[in-house]
Parts: C-alpha cells; sequence; structure tokens
DNA sequence: ATGCATGAGCG
DNA sequence: GCTCATGCATA
C-alpha cells in the first residue's frame, strides 16, 4: 500500500494583524486511495484548556461502564517534532506554545446570553424557503423530551467583555472562498480562549432520544421559540435556514463567522462547526448552545453593515495533530459492514477487525466512534434529500440509533 | 461539505 | 473505554 498523502503540514501559525494575510498551503502530489498509514506528526499542543463547568446540573448516568481508566492514550505519533519544528522554526521560532501554562483569565461568567430575541424578526424581508421536512429530528415530529430542567444555554464565559467598540466583519468580503481568513487575535489573554465549556451533559438514563425533540410545553404557553426557553426543533431548523441566508447575503463565509463569534465572545469556532450548524448536524444541545451566540453575530453584522474594522482573531496556534488517514472504500465498506451488526464492538473485536482491515486499532475504534456521533446527528444520513420524500417517517426514527438493544460483545475473536 | 482526529469529562 | 463537542485537513 502506497502511502497516501503526506504532505509537510505547514505550520502557519503565529499571529497574524491584518486583514490580509497569506494562507499558504500546498499540496504536493497526492493521491490517496490506499488504506495508508499515515503517521507523521509531531508534539501536539500544550492546550491547558480551562474549562469551567458551570451552572449546570444535568448529569445523566450510565453510558457504557468499561473498567477503564484514564489516558490510556497509547498512540502517540508523536515522534519527528523536528519536521514541523523546520517548517515553523522559519520565522516563529516556538511552533507550539512552549508552555502556555493556563493563566485563569476567567473574570465573571454572568451574563444573560439567554437574551436571545427572535431571530427571526430583524429586518428580514424575504426569507421564505422553510417547508422544513419533518423527517428529521425536528419538524413536526415532536416527540417527546424530558430534558426541560437541565436548560443547556448559558455559560460563557466571556474572556474580554468587548466594550462595544467590535464589529463583526473586517474580513474582505470578496472572500475567495474560505481559505484565507486568518486573522490577528486580541491578544490580551489566552488565546486559547476557553472555547471549551463543553459538557456536562448525558442524562440519558436508560434509552436513547435524548435531543428529540420536544416542544414548548404549556402552562406557560410562550409561543415564543427565540426566547429563553429551550428552542424547539423546529426552531433550530429555521433559525438555521435563516441564518445561512443572511450570512451568505452579507458577504461572510462560514469561516469568517466562526472567527468573528471569537471577537464576540471569545469563543472561536471553526467553518467545520458553523457548517454543521447550518446543516443541523449537530446534536440538538449543541444546536441550542450556538443558537444565540450565533444570532448575536447576526444582530452584530446587522448593524455594523458596512463597518470595515480590521478584524482580531485568534491565529490557530500549531497544534499537530495526526495526518488524516484515508481508508479505503472497500475498506470502509466493511466497517460500514460490521458497523450494522454491531455499532459498538468491544475492544477485543475491534482488535481483530483492525487486524484484518489492516488499520491502527486507534482508526478503527475511532471510526466506530466517528460513526455512532453521525448516527447521533439529528439529520439523518438519508436525510430527506427530497422534501417530497420526507414527510414520510415520523415517529420511529430518532438521531439515536434505533434500537439495537442488543449487545454484540465479541462475535469472534482471534487469538 | 465531510472524514478522520483530539480531548475533556465520566464512569 | 465511551460520549460529545469541535476542528484540521481533505475531497
Amino acid at each position: 500500500m502506497a502511502a497516501a498523502t503526506s504532505s509537510p503540514y505547514l505550520a502557519s501559525s503565529r499571529i497574524l494583524s491584518g486583514p490580509v494575510v497569506h494562507s499558504d498551503r500546498r499540496g504536493g502530489g497526492m493521491q490517496p486511495g490506499s488504506t495508508a498509514a499515515t503517521t507523521v506528526s509531531s508534539g501536539y499542543r500544550g492546550d491547558p484548556s480551562v474549562k469551567m463547568v458551570q451552572s449546570d446540573f444535568m448529569h445523566g448516568t450510565m453510558v457504557s461502564g468499561n473498567g477503564g481508566h484514564m489516558l490510556s492514550h497509547a498512540h502517540q505519533w508523536v515522534t519527528s517534532a523536528a519536521a514541523a519544528a523546520a517548517a515553523a522554526a522559519a520565522e516563529a521560532g516556538s511552533p507550539w506554545p512552549p508552555g502556555p501554562q493556563p493563566q485563569d483569565g476567567k473574570r465573571n461568567a454572568v451574563r444573560e446570553d439567554l437574551h436571545s430575541g427572535s431571530a427571526l424578526h430583524h429586518r428580514s424581508p424575504h426569507l421564505g424557503p422553510h417547508q422544513t421536512h419533518p423527517g428529521s429530528w425536528g419538524g413536526a415530529s415532536s416527540a417527546h423530551i424530558s430534558i426541560t430542567e437541565g436548560q443547556q444555554q448559558q455559560q460563557q464565559p466571556l474572556i474580554y467583555s468587548q466594550p462595544g467598540g467590535f464589529t463583526v466583519n473586517g474580513m474582505l468580503s470578496s472572500h475567495t472562498g474560505q481559505s484565507l481568513m486568518h486573522a490577528g487575535l486580541v491578544r490580551g489573554e489566552s488565546p486559547e480562549l476557553d472555547h471549551g465549556s463543553h459538557q456536562h451533559h448525558h442524562h440519558h438514563h436508560h434509552h436513547h432520544n435524548h435531543h428529540a425533540i420536544h416542544h414548548q410545553h404549556h402552562g406557560v404557553s410562550h409561543d415564543s421559540p427565540s426566547d429563553e426557553d429551550t428552542p424547539t426543533s423546529d426552531d433550530l431548523e429555521h433559525f438555521a435556514k435563516q441564518f445561512k441566508q443572511r450570512r451568505i447575503k452579507l458577504g461572510f463565509t462560514q469561516a469568517d463567522v466562526g472567527l468573528a463569534l471569537g471577537t464576540l465572545y471569545g469563543n472561536v469556532f471553526s467553518q467545520t462547526t458553523i457548517c454543521r450548524f447550518e446543516a443541523l448536524q449537530l446534536s440538538f444541545k449543541n444546536m441550542c448552545k450556538l443558537k444565540p451566540l450565533l444570532n448575536k453575530w447576526l444582530e452584530e453584522a446587522d448593524s455594523t453593515t458596512g463597518s470595515p474594522t480590521s478584524i482580531d482573531k485568534i491565529a490557530t496556534q500549531g497544534r499537530k495533530r495526526k495526518k488524516r488517514t484515508s481508508i479505503e472504500v472497500s475498506v470502509k465498506g466493511a466497517l460500514e459492514s460490521h458497523f450494522l451488526k454491531c455499532p459498538k464492538p468491544s475492544a477485543q473485536e475491534i482488535n481483530s477487525l483492525a487486524d484484518t482491515l489492516q488499520l491502527e486499532k486507534e482508526v478503527v475504534r475511532v471510526w466506530f466512534c466517528n460513526r455512532r456521533q453521525k448516527e447521533k446527528r439529528m439529520t439523518p444520513p438519508g436525510l430527506p434529500r427530497t422534501p417530497e420524500d420526507a414527510y414520510s417517517q415520523v415517529g420511529s426514527m430518532g438521531p439515536d440509533t434505533p434500537s439495537p438493544s442488543i449487545d454484540c460483545k465479541r462475535m469472534y475473536s482471534d487469538t
């Protein structure tokens, strides 16, 4: 098997202060297609990642009881850091943060981010395409929910509270896509920010369907979806659509928004996340968490329409990671098959599978993890591309695996 | 737009 | 070990 893509991971990391920067990334002639085994990398970051749990008290219970400790990461592709160093050393000097100790810069975490006003108001003249396919998690297929107490949309440590002199845009609207938008950064605190409020979640007691759908209950009869109560999946869907439209009209790319959010809240997000948000490919909870932020961005972008101010963002420090392994199509097929049989193979199984497919165990393990996540995404894999087909199934499908209910522990093990 | 990857937090 | 949030790198 030929090695797949093996290009020098550029280390274009460093603060850039200026609207226009370069984003050099070349790709040597490469042609993936093999099961590849790319194991190049270097020491990655020393991300302090200071997390902080806010007043979120929704813990779930059991998920998978595996007698495992932590730090069992037996994989370290960290080997030749020299390569990366050489690349970055060109100008940076220290590719990776030498040792940015977590300097608690946590200030108040108080804020009323629940303010999220109706995102559907503002001045959006048009915006009509919203047939919404109920086929997914949302739509009219309101199911049941039980997470009405465990709110998920607060937090936001807010590193630097911008007085109000920031602007969302500033990036050249003449985006040539979305590859050249690095930016400086609001150097003032830890560049890493704490974009990790992460989860302290989990509350699936014993059955899935956690982030299923839920509509406003009753009693309070507060139809305003975009209020402070948890939005309905329908709201999210609608919001996502509108968001995308406006974003595009304003001439911003998904990446732009992600960076802008960093300026606004101190939480940077990547193009990927924004993309997934728009595509509703995030978990319900995650969608709820991001909505307020994106909503606020919209407001800002809306008010500062035309304000050309340079941006100050975070330049992703060089955090090397293992190069993406390209899995052959045939191999993927095999994995898929196994997944259907057993979405949660045991370590033992993973081993044999890895052996069979000639992949690293870790790769296989991760593959299953990702596969499961995908299954949990709101937008089901076979999302009705055509609205017509959409209206069909409404009560059986869920973001979660239907109900394997069966534990397929080692079906066949070698050794 | 997505596939593979990292990492925090939880058993 | 897993889940979940998130993102680099890629097609």
